[in-house]
RNA sequence: GCCGCGUUCGUCUAGUGGCCUAGGACAUCGGGCUUUCAUCCCGGAAAUCACGGGUUCGACUCCCGUACGCGGUACCA
């Protein structure tokens, strides 16, 4: 295998049809069919399989070529539209015909399977060699009787015009490989090699879909997942990378990954490891990187008009304080709209602590925060609440959380003293006063 | 029903006859660091390798069967 792998050149393609939106288990055969590719210097090509006019979404090809760009999955040339090639199709359907393979029945084509005989070839995906009994096999329609092919004779055609070796598809299409070898046959031509990917599925072990929650690409972008994670991520399904080294970037893939060592049992989709994941990317990022994705990221959630808050500038100096506490780019909300927004008080936060006369303590945290040199620094505000907390009886930690829920509304927030630097003195000195009030 | 494929911790997986009293990652639990939450570090629990037969000195690894799961069985892809 290894030897014919070599002498072909290689060219594969990423064939969805455009019935709706990207969806996530499409990106792993994109992407397998990606990095076999540019592993061997060959060719990656989009072909858009719309010929069932009936289920046509609009705009689904160019959410297909967008989510595509956005991971990183560049494809070569022009998309192969198959749409535009009906004619060919109807050329090798009649030339069937003539062969005394296929005939006219109810205004379409059919191919006739013939009554016994075996037909088998074998899987790039674990060399297993698998066959199927031809008295199994029924006729199947190679060209519907709206002149528009099937799946099975555009796969055929475009394939072999194309030259597309391997073919690289999920494994629903293995039960159809009898249909498929059957044609080739007919039409003279050799069969290029195959590789069923195994599926991803869903918890309940079906083939993923909406039905599970399963998204779109599209999806994943808005919930603030990063491509790299999501491409790092899916590629773990059904492949392991050398020495355990499971964070690669598309580069790394190029290089390590090898289909022959692809895995042919299907996998459940773990969005909590996937989870995990962008936060390690998101943590490793640049800052730099990461304030102009944030940004982006914001901009898109505003429909594409840039949000007055927060600033380039804001973003970038709170990006130290969040980097480690989100693990999507949509975290970044909750966790810092404080900073650009007056909180909204609630009871059950202040309830959280510990203290008894919360307004008492609010206030004499007030009166030093109105005596203390400007501009604050870090030790100095650390010494005087310790001595306050000492004073009162309370635990440091006690003192900085009721600063933190005054400030903030909120329990859980980036570091206090670097979060009331963004904020500034006097807003920080007015929020205490409002939390008095709210007491 | 028929045809095809599959079956190692909850999940992704390592493992190609002895290195496996089964390794790693996520999740989970406990601990450390710590003014919250995270990050980070340390440690634990977790798979009788679906089951039953073979083959072999020896099987998670090879063969057969059973069970279960999934996919296909469309003028959908």
């Amino acid at each position: 295998m290894r030897d014919i792998m070599d002498r072909m050149k290689i060219k594969t393609r990423f064939a969805p049809s455009p019935t709706g939106t990207m969806h996530i288990g499409g990106v792993r055969t994109a992407l397998y069919a990606f990095l076999v590719a540019r592993k061997n210097n060959g060719s990656f090509v989009l072909r858009v399989e719309d010929t069932d006019r009936a289920r046509l979404v609009e705009g689904a090809i160019e959410d297909i070529v967008k989510n595509l760009k956005w991971l990183g999955l560049n494809f070569d040339g022009d998309p192969v539209i198959q749409s535009e090639r009906k004619k060919i199709y109807q050329k090798y359907a009649k030339e069937l015909i003539g062969k005394g393979v296929a005939y006219e029945a109810d205004g379409a084509v059919w191919f006739r399977v013939p009554e016994e005989g075996q037909v088998s070839f074998t899987d790039l995906i674990g060399n297993r060699k698998v066959s199927f009994d031809l008295a199994n096999q029924k006729d199947f329609v190679l060209l519907k009787s709206d002149g528009f092919p099937t799946y099975h004779l555009a796969h055929v055609v475009d394939d072999h015009l194309m030259e597309t070796n391997p073919v690289i598809r999920g494994d629903e299409w293995l039960s159809s490989m009898p249909k498929h070898i059957l044609t080739f046959q007919a039409l003279g031509w050799d069969l290029p090699q195959y590789a069923h990917l195994p599926l991803i599925v869903g918890t309940d072990r079906s083939k993923l879909s909406k039905r599970h929650g399963a998204k779109g690409v599209s999806e994943f972008r808005q919930d603030g997942f990063l491509p790299e994670a999501i491409l790092n991520y899916m590629v773990l399904l059904g492949w392991t990378p050398p020495e355990d080294k499971e964070i690669l970037s598309l580069e790394e893939m190029i290089d390590v990954f090898n289909l022959k060592d692809a895995h042919w049992t299907s996998a459940v989709f773990d969005i909590t490891k996937l989870e995990w994941m962008n936060g390690e990317y998101i943590r490793k990022s640049q800052n730099s990187n990461l304030k102009t994705q944030i940004l982006e990221y914001l901009k898109e959630l505003a429909g594409g008009v840039v949000p007055n808050h927060p600033t380039e500038e804001e973003i970038e100096k709170v990006i130290p304080l969040i980097k480690e506490r989100i693990k999507k780019l949509s975290n970044f909300v909750p966790l810092t709209d404080f900073l650009w927004e007056k909180p909204e008080y609630d009871q059950a936060q202040f309830q959280k602590l510990n203290i008894k006369d919360k307004k008492g303590v609010l206030n004499q945290i007030l009166k030093q925060l109105e005596v203390m040199e400007r501009p604050w620094r870090t030790e100095i505000f650390e010494k005087i609440f310790r001595g306050l907390a000492q004073q009162q009886g309370l635990k440091a930690g006690e003192v900085f959380q009721l600063i933190r829920v005054a400030i903030s509304g909120q329990v859980i927030t980036p570091p206090l003293f670097e979060s009331i630097q963004v904020l500034g003195e006097d807003e920080a000195t007015q929020r205490v006063k409002e939390a008095i009030n709210f007491l």
